[in-house]
DNA sequence: GCCAACGTTGGC
DNA sequence: GCCAACGTTGGC
């Protein structure tokens, strides 16, 4: 029985890593680490597997929206991060064989046709129940429907 | 830069 | 286990 993809949402701040970042690493994919919000790690432990698509999407940006698609090229492995003191995402309860915190690889980047801006996906009435333009909704990572990938894909194409 | 909304921490 | 204080997210 195999699993049917599911879809998921991932924030990043693009002065951070952008999508045209991930297009220009060797490989053209990323080890999505940083991420210290227990949901969020629950979503790439158990829920996100190799061909997942991710809405690769621009937070606290000028503007801010979705930047292109890309998918899901490794599970979930323990985050170095958290153990690296020089990091910005160093966790002093973490340690390799107690990671606590997890990360999955992004890679296979996707352009679209054009940027699709929060804007828009709030200007449109089809999506108002998308998990990411719920009020107060600050999780990084978060499941999208096909309708709603759909819907997204119809606005990038214009 | 402001600040609302939310998650986490820690005192009790 | 409650909840106030604090830190973070992220739109604006």
């Amino acid at each position: 029985m195999t699993r049917r993809p599911r879809i998921w949402l991932m924030k990043t701040e693009p002065d951070v890593f952008s999508f045209a970042d991930l297009c220009a690493r060797p490989g053209r994919r990323e080890l999505w680490d940083g991420v210290r919000n227990y949901q969020a790690r629950n979503f790439m432990r158990d829920d996100m597997r190799v061909g997942d698509t991710v809405v690769f999407y621009h937070s606290n940006a000028e503007p801010s929206g979705v930047a292109g698609l890309a998918s899901i090229v490794g599970e979930a492995v323990p985050d170095p991060s958290a153990w690296d003191p020089s990091s910005p995402y160093f966790d002093a309860l973490a340690k390799p064989d107690e990671p606590r915190w997890l990360a999955v690889t992004v890679g296979n980047p996707q352009p679209l046709p054009a940027f699709v801006s929060l804007a828009a996906l709030r200007a449109e009435p089809r999506l108002a129940g998308m998990a990411l333009l719920r009020r107060g909704q600050r999780l990084s990572i978060l499941p999208v429907s096909d309708d709603e990938l759909s819907l997204i894909l119809e606005m990038a194409r214009g």
